[in-house]
DNA sequence: CGTGCCCCCTGTCAGC
DNA sequence: TGCTGACAGGGGGCAC
């Protein structure tokens, strides 16, 4: 679910109220999200501080003592919710870990319906191993026009499939990876490799503003994601394209079209983004 | 190696 | 009502 607005939101609500915070305890209801065994998990969590909250990509970033980190990949459904020392309002439905932070600071909570996401420990250099294997920020300045340029010649692959790889870049999602190729007047089924500069340039444009204006909105809440306060984000009502068959064309009128591309569904207007 | 398909899991909704 | 199938923001594994 969570792409990067999404994770960004996330991060930017988790860091005042967890930075600092020191880990009391970690309960876990579903061992399956972890990437190892949950005593194991536990034991290497307990007493440690949350020294500051990132991302990378999709992913959220904990770093701990000794330059350890946690990553967080929140797969399709999952949300990290804060949750104060009082437990006010209902208890959340679908928790899969709970770490208990000391001092009255209330607790964190890994929720995820599907529990497709999952929780892992890097030491710094399985971090940086990591964190290689994925592609540039696509809001960092070594995503460049003429960097993505290089990478779209490079493969063969469908557009909107080559912007899920997150080697190519990190962070883009099916959404924002529809709502992109609208905004640069692409067809999402496009071979990458026949789209030529001005293509380019007008892709890196659109990548950069729709990744903007959905942080902007905190996100958008199609129906699992949360911020880390349980608050939904406000882009859904701006989505030019996405889940939107049917509707007109912001530009043109004429309707949206949903079509089916690798397993997933693609939404494009079939007049402003022409068939390559 | 690059590419594309299946599957993991639970919930929701449309159609019959 | 209730059943069935399609579909949902991601990504790892595997066959070609």
């Amino acid at each position: 679910m969570p792409e990067l607005p999404e994770a960004e939101t996330i991060a930017r609500g988790l860091r005042d109220p967890v930075t600092g915070a020191t880990v009391d305890r970690v309960e876990v209801v579903h061992a399956d999200v972890l990437d190892r065994e949950a005593g194991d998990f536990s034991a290497r969590l307990r007493g440690a501080v949350f020294e500051s909250v990132g991302r990378r990509g999709k992913n959220l970033v904990l770093r701990l003592g000794d330059s350890r980190r946690m990553v967080v990949n929140l797969g399709m459904s999952g949300r990290l919710l804060l949750r104060g020392p009082g437990a006010s309002g209902a208890p959340p439905t679908h928790p899969a870990v709970y770490f208990h932070l000391e001092g009255g600071r209330g607790s964190l909570v890994y929720h995820d319906v599907r529990r497709f996401g999952h929780l892992s420990l890097h030491s710094a250099s399985e971090y940086a191993t990591w964190s290689a294997s994925l592609g540039p920020e696509p809001l960092g300045p070594e995503f460049t026009a003429a960097a993505l340029q290089r990478g779209l010649q490079s493969s063969t692959t469908p557009l909107r499939s080559w912007l899920l790889d997150q080697r190519r870049v990190a962070g883009v999602g099916n959404i924002y990876a529809n709502e992109a190729a609208f905004l640069a007047r692409i067809d999402p089924r496009a071979r990458t490799h026949t789209l030529d500069a001005d293509a380019a340039r007008r892709l890196h444009r659109a990548i950069r503003r729709v990744l903007r204006e959905a942080i902007d909105a905190r996100g958008t809440t199609l129906r699992d994601y949360r911020t880390a306060q349980g608050w939904k984000g406000e882009y859904a009502a701006k989505l030019r394209v996405y889940g939107r068959a049917g509707e007109p064309c912001p530009r043109c009128a004429e309707p949206i079209v949903r079509e089916v591309l690798s397993n997933r569904s693609i939404f494009f207007c079939s007049r402003c983004q022409p068939a390559p």
